[in-house]
DNA sequence: GTCTATAGCGGGATAGAC
DNA sequence: GTCTATCCCGCTATAGAC
């Protein structure tokens, strides 16, 4: 349905839709805003789009995609040690949070808004990227990097990295990768990340 | 303005509300489902609202009120020790969130819906709740139960703890004292808590 | 304190010209 | 692909009777 339809007038689109959910909110967001913001009036809009719900889904959907995408990419690149990854994956998913601030945030955020047809055809990447999240917990735990129960360390460490969205200042003189040093120290401070990557502040 | 006005009748009705913010979100409720819930007609709302903003901030005062005394009698009543204070905090502060479902889910997911006169109002309330979580975390930093930085870390536990409203299943298994002393384990994994306070499960 | 009735507005979405 | 024009609906809030 979506994978057909990705003419890069379409992907621009939601690109700013995105930035508009995160600022006001799903709700609060009107598709004449939505119109004003793309350079054309909101009658135009459901040329693109069948229905405000689809632009959500459509965010979403570009949201989990990209941030699933960068969070592979990064445990390719980085090290192999429990806590190299550890730390890769919580800056991947900061960056993708706080550095662009749109579609992943809107993912998090106004996932309830999908209607159930959406939800149904979402979860499955929701799910992938969460899977992944456990994998990397796993790895960690396994390494006696971190101790406890698997579902909820990760709950727990994706809810510190996902609650940042509310206080984090882009103009503050932290970086996303200083958190994720941050938070890693936290939950496994008897860790001393190998060089080569500079986690170190 | 709010404390003048605090009839039982109007408590009941602010308990109300929340249970539909909570279900809904703020900007889903309409003046006619809550009417409904309440009993009465839309109309009959605005003899103990002015309008519907007013509902949301008796709701958010509700819940940061209630959740700030639950925290300072569990401060009361546990044990001196860091890592007794930071468990009595991070349980008393689940329980408000996951048992009743409401007013606290709503000061924490809505606050931005406030206008800026409300916000202006409730901010030293929050800050106040804050400020003892921060006041814990101190604590905590100071005994040597947990290292890094006492902003970011006490926004790290807020964020894990505040994501689990997100999660959490209240017919499962795992009780909110079950979850606050899995977070306590996994930041703090060398304490063992003092016995007469059952953390070990 | 609650009711009925309704004003007044702004929302999502459509139709057809260009 | 975008425009204008507009329908229709549901929302918040008010007025005045009871």
């Amino acid at each position: 349905m979506n994978v057909v339809n990705e003419s890069p007038r379409r992907k621009e689109l939601t690109r700013l839709a995105a930035q508009l959910f995160v600022q006001e909110g799903f709700d609060r967001t009107t598709v004449r805003m939505l119109a004003q913001e793309m350079g054309i009036k909101s009658g135009s809009l459901f040329h693109h789009f069948r229905d405000k719900q689809e632009i959500l889904a459509a965010v979403i959907e570009e949201g989990t995609q990209n941030a699933l995408m960068l969070a592979r990419q990064a445990l390719d690149e980085c090290g192999g040690s429990a806590s190299e990854r550890l730390h890769a994956m919580a800056r991947a998913h900061l960056e993708t949070l706080l550095t662009d601030r749109n579609a992943h945030v809107v993912a998090l955020y106004e996932w309830r808004r999908l209607d159930a047809a959406a939800r149904d055809h979402l979860s499955h990447l929701r799910d992938a990227y969460e899977e992944l999240w456990e994998q990397v917990i796993d790895e960690a735990l396994e390494a006696g990097l971190v101790h406890g129960d698997r579902f909820l360390v990760s709950r727990f460490v994706m809810g510190a990295l996902n609650w940042t969205v509310r206080w984090y200042d882009p103009e503050g003189p932290r970086k996303p990768e200083d958190l994720a040093h941050e938070l890693v120290a936290m939950i496994a401070p008897s860790t001393h990340s190998q060089p080569g990557q500079s986690t170190k502040v």
